[in-house]
DNA sequence: TATTACCCTATAGGATTACTAGGGTTTAAG
DNA sequence: CTTAAACCCTAGTAATCCTATAGGGTAATA
């Protein structure tokens, strides 16, 4: 399950990339038309400012806006930078790989086969789409 | 992120089916075979049993046995019953719909298309593996 | 210089996860 | 018919994560 940060991280992300020409905006704008907590949101926004993702101008007529163009935003660093691993376990994930404490040997684990059947599938997904395909 | 719940319970699963032949399986077999916590398994096989995909035989000599071939188990089954909902978002589960609280609309929800996508992939999957491919 | 809007830290309440404890009940074997 | 094996069931608990809020600090613009 997709955590609500995450959802609330992508419709905002869809907002801006709908108002792309207007400049920045603000997160009251996003939060009320968005029906988001305003301080989650606020909260939200900061983490896809550090990773590159957006930018940020402060002080009055301030407010967020994109750092590259919607065709240019990969499902795949949107939804890392918001959820961690898109794998449905540890040992499957290319970005945040972690050995199973009970499992002997990976290559005849059944279940991790399984998992990377998945991992692919949903990954060809995220690469194909962008913020662009959302709008 | 599958819960160590799930992935327990298909290892069993599959351990069972790979000693399909012998009849029933004892708990502390599995558990001590497969680095699964004895007490933990003994609640994952018994919702297995309650939803119908184990039989059980009490007292000496007992244990636990597949209710179907193992080719006749779809892991949509299995998953269902251990996970609860395949899908990313509680607004495109199809055995566990939820509204989104935040959404006025999904038919225009852009997160929602991309997650119907995600599902229908993922389910295709989950369909056409059954435990007999797990072995 | 006042206001706007982002920036940052801390934390609280609730839900979920991954177990563990402790015993009850049924069944088959000796 | 007794005993022990093995499933059955109810609680509970520590740790972690999720969602959200509080409260103020800082920079920039009008």
């Amino acid at each position: 399950m997709l955590s609500k940060r995450t959802k609330y991280g992508l419709k905002a992300l869809t907002y801006m990339a709908r108002n792309h020409s207007e400049g920045t905006v603000q997160i009251a704008m996003i939060a009320t038309s968005e029906n988001i907590p305003h301080k989650f949101l606020e909260s939200i926004l900061l983490t896809l400012k550090k990773t590159g993702l957006l930018g940020a101008k402060k002080g009055k007529g301030g407010g967020y806006y994109l750092l590259k163009e919607p065709a240019e935003m990969k499902m795949t660093d949107i939804i890392r930078t918001l959820e961690g691993p898109i794998a449905m376990l540890p040992c499957v994930s290319l970005n945040y790989y972690e050995k199973c404490d009970d499992c002997p040997d990976e290559d005849t684990c059944s279940v991790h086969k399984l998992m990377i059947q998945v991992r692919d599938n949903t990954l060809q997904i995220f690469r194909n789409t962008t913020l662009a395909d959302l709008v």
